[in-house]
DNA sequence: TAATTTTACGCAATCGATTGCGCAACCGAT
DNA sequence: ATCGGTTGCGCAATCGATTGCGTAAAATTA
């Protein structure tokens, strides 16, 4: 038994598709004695639109495509539940597809987006994407592009980012509050936009204040973990910052098997929130909310779906400071 | 500008969009002559062959609909590395839906995969689902299913499920060499499948072993620690099971507000890894691989869209135990 | 009664790549 | 000259819902 169509219907009553489509949508030009006819039969079939159909019909596929570096299980998940909260109300679903750190897995997914005719693009960078040529065709077949967390400098496209700003400006401040004379600062892929937002921002902030600042850079977990491990015990560091959950999964993870322990330093880190909260209460950290990011990102993409002569602009979403608690 | 079809190049061509399409594909009807003008003329337009087009000829979609309960931070991004490492290699991508543990839109998501035109479902069911009566549209549209993880006991669709009775037992044998008295286990809904058949399978191995067992039933992480708060301090316990990254994380948050600390008991778990690893050393596990669940799904699925006569299986994936080291 | 309007429905096109079938042109063999 | 075969390409259908336009029949108006 293959699905019931509207053609199916129509030849059963002996009367043309157009009909038995307006009869269902309530058209003003259908007698009731058919329209009441066409209903019985579509609920006598169990007659169900296709989505195809209708899609095909309106050009629009009602799918968004979302482009990720790597699916981690901290970040990444509640983006997914803030996007899906608010496009599964407008019967708009995700289409998943990530690129693994390459930047030519990136390219290839874009132009599957493209060929495949989603009705737009949320997308975070990889670490090794330094331009956007790959979204111009984006931009040439009017497939709207938001890019969220984790961008480089450009204005073309719109995005939903972390204000780094005021991330480091927080942590910074609790760093002097807390007189930190010497901190070791774990940072992620050095290429990141948001790692060199972030240094720098740290740096600038820490300026003046006679501290001084020790910088590694991992791309994983477990490269963190190693050049922490590393690096802790050569001097006498007071503080710790962790650029993200990645990293600091990898720093906590190098602790199990170091002679110094956690409550040793003062630790910092910008987070999402879940990890701190399992790993130790010796954490102060800078939430941000993937939750959120995912929410303006999917309301974002609707507007330029709607709208796609709007200008392209930078949101940044609001971090909140949570200190450890003991 | 909008998309370069084969009907833009025909025309440019003057030829007829069969032969564009023929020669583009290297069709032996063909003259080498046109052959070669028709590349390029592809080659200088940039012309990329339309994924929908294509899939609109072939009848299919290449989408797999991912139905899942809840989007949570421990099993499911570890899934869907699995399913999209397997189904990208075939040009299959994700199309991911969320029924946020509620049979209502369970059932939604369903029909919504059955009328987009999905080429298979993989779906991981909510606590709420006791009868598979939403997935008959399935067979009938000939859509094939492949149910993962969370399932009940059916025979009419593949399932991909851990091996229950391995888990249980290597927790029970385990229980039983450290001399276990006097064991609190916390397991998640009640109603789910992987739940009786923890319990059920604990119970049977500890049989005539002198241990008692006392269970709490907990929905949510929050729930899980808020009951284990309130029983942990009644009885003396020696030892805490929990079956799922869930529980485990509300039992640690638990015990950060606890006068008794992780180090006072034998704890176990079924886990998928991650977190006992960040949690504490002091937790054996069970350890299943989301990752490999995935493959095994994406691999059954793919399977039955090649040969949908083939009947329905149930495939247990391997477990591991891994001892405490502290 | 004739002219005009209204009612109620059908026709056909729409999106893009593919492919079975048809057919004209050409070639070689009888 | 006729037949049979081959080459090289075009026509049209395919998936399903929608909608602008056309139109016959019915109803209304002059």
């Amino acid at each position: 038994m293959s699905r019931i169509t509207i053609k199916d219907m129509a030849e059963m009553l002996k009367i043309s598709t157009s009909t038995v489509s307006r009869a269902l949508s309530d058209h003003p030009d259908i007698s009731e004695v058919v329209k009441s006819r066409v209903r019985e039969v579509a609920a006598l079939m169990n007659y169900h639109p296709s989505e195809w159909g209708k899609n095909f019909r309106n050009k629009k596929s009602k799918l968004i495509g979302l482009i990720i570096p790597k699916m981690n299980m901290f970040f990444i998940p509640s983006i997914i539940n803030g996007l899906t909260s608010i496009l599964t109300e407008k019967d708009y679903h995700l289409l998943i597809l990530i690129s693994d750190e390459e930047i030519e897995l990136e390219k290839k997914h874009v132009e599957f987006c493209c060929n495949y005719g989603v009705d737009g693009i949320v997308i975070s960078l990889t670490a090794q994407t330094t331009d956007l040529a790959h979204l111009e065709n984006c931009s040439n077949l009017d497939i709207p592009v938001v890019i969220f967390d984790k961008s480089i400098t450009q204005n073309l496209y719109d995005e939903i980012l972390i204000d780094n700003e005021a991330t480091t400006k927080k942590i910074a401040t609790y760093l002097i509050k807390n007189k930190v004379k010497n901190i070791l600062c774990v940072f992620g892929n050095h290429n990141l936009d948001i790692t060199k937002k972030r240094e720098n921002g740290l740096a600038q902030y820490l300026e003046n204040h006679a501290i001084k600042i020790t910088k590694i850079f991992a791309d994983s977990e477990s490269e963190a973990s190693r050049l922490f491990s590393e690096r802790i015990g050569t001097e006498n560091f007071d503080a710790i910052f962790a650029m993200s959950d990645e990293v600091l999964a990898g720093i906590f993870l190098a602790f199990t098997n170091l002679p110094v322990s956690p409550q040793d330093y003062l630790i910092t880190a910008i987070s999402s929130g879940e990890l701190p909260y399992f790993l130790s209460k010796n954490i102060s950290i800078v939430k941000h909310d993937g939750f959120e990011v995912g929410r303006l990102t999917a309301a974002k993409i609707l507007e330029k779906i709607d709208n796609k002569t709007l200008s392209p602009e930078t949101k940044y979403i609001d971090v909140s400071f949570h200190e450890a608690t003991i």
